[in-house]
DNA sequence: CCCAAAGTTTACGTTAACGTAAACTTACCC
DNA sequence: GGGTAAGTTTACGTTAACGTAAACTTTGGG
């Protein structure tokens, strides 16, 4: 067994780490997306914590808004999940997959017109080089 | 030879067709990314405005703000394309290029994340139904 | 012991992408 | 020809996601 589990962070670590700013780090504590742990005044990162924060640049990535993150978030905390809970959570699911199959469709366009665009300019460039 | 060379739109008939704002639209126009004819005071849009608008659609979907959008479109316009320009358009479509493969490893994550969820869901609600 | 580096709270400032309102002109319909 | 629906400009308001600054406490190293 790998003992992992004791593993902390400071939040300069974790700002070096993902290449932000401890600000945003705490926006986001502020917000509810991050729990971390006290020592005394001092913030205390966990693993956990770590994965949050990457769930947190992902979803941006994906134009997901902090609010939308933390939605999925307090979903997948929810103990006490009834019916209503599991029907609204599987919406939203599908809504989400929606979104990525547009996303994908977006991606796949759009790196088709910048494959051409490559083509244009490197012919372009091959006339000035002599190569034409 | 189809005619579709003058097929004209209004602000209204776009607006409803991309399900935005007039608002909007004028925004796009404001920040230099459309440039519809007049006819007098009222605007005028023709095919190329509505692919346009579709571009920019599709970059905010993917989460490009229209400053980097307008930036494309001043380059695929640009007439004077030289060297200079030319080379930088190329490192500029390659970093787009590693933005898009990034955004494609973040939707399979997402997508996986997102299936395991609904699985759990999926479960937890039959236990309702009586299911187990 | 002291100081520089890292951490903290509080609060005001900033930017992008529109929303909203006002005040006006133009176009179309009966 | 009168109203109403659609268009126009101008301008101030709004929200999200931090940036930035101030004023303070905590902590490890020489």
């Amino acid at each position: 067994m790998t003992d992992e589990g004791s593993q902390t962070f400071s939040i300069g670590e974790l700002a070096k780490e993902f290449d932000i700013t401890t600000r945003s780090i705490r926006f986001y504590e502020d917000q509810g997306l991050l729990n971390p742990e006290r020592n005394g005044q001092t913030r205390i990162y966990l693993a956990k914590d770590k994965v949050r924060l990457k769930l947190i640049l992902r979803g941006k990535r994906l134009g997901f808004s902090l609010a939308e993150t933390k939605n999925i978030f307090d979903l997948y905390d929810n103990e006490d999940t009834g019916q209503r809970q599991l029907e609204f959570m599987l919406t939203m699911i599908a809504d989400k997959k929606q979104l990525l199959a547009q996303q994908l469709l977006d991606i796949e366009a759009v790196k088709t017109e910048l494959e051409d665009l490559e083509q244009n300019c490197k012919l372009a460039l091959s006339r000035y080089s002599g190569q034409i």
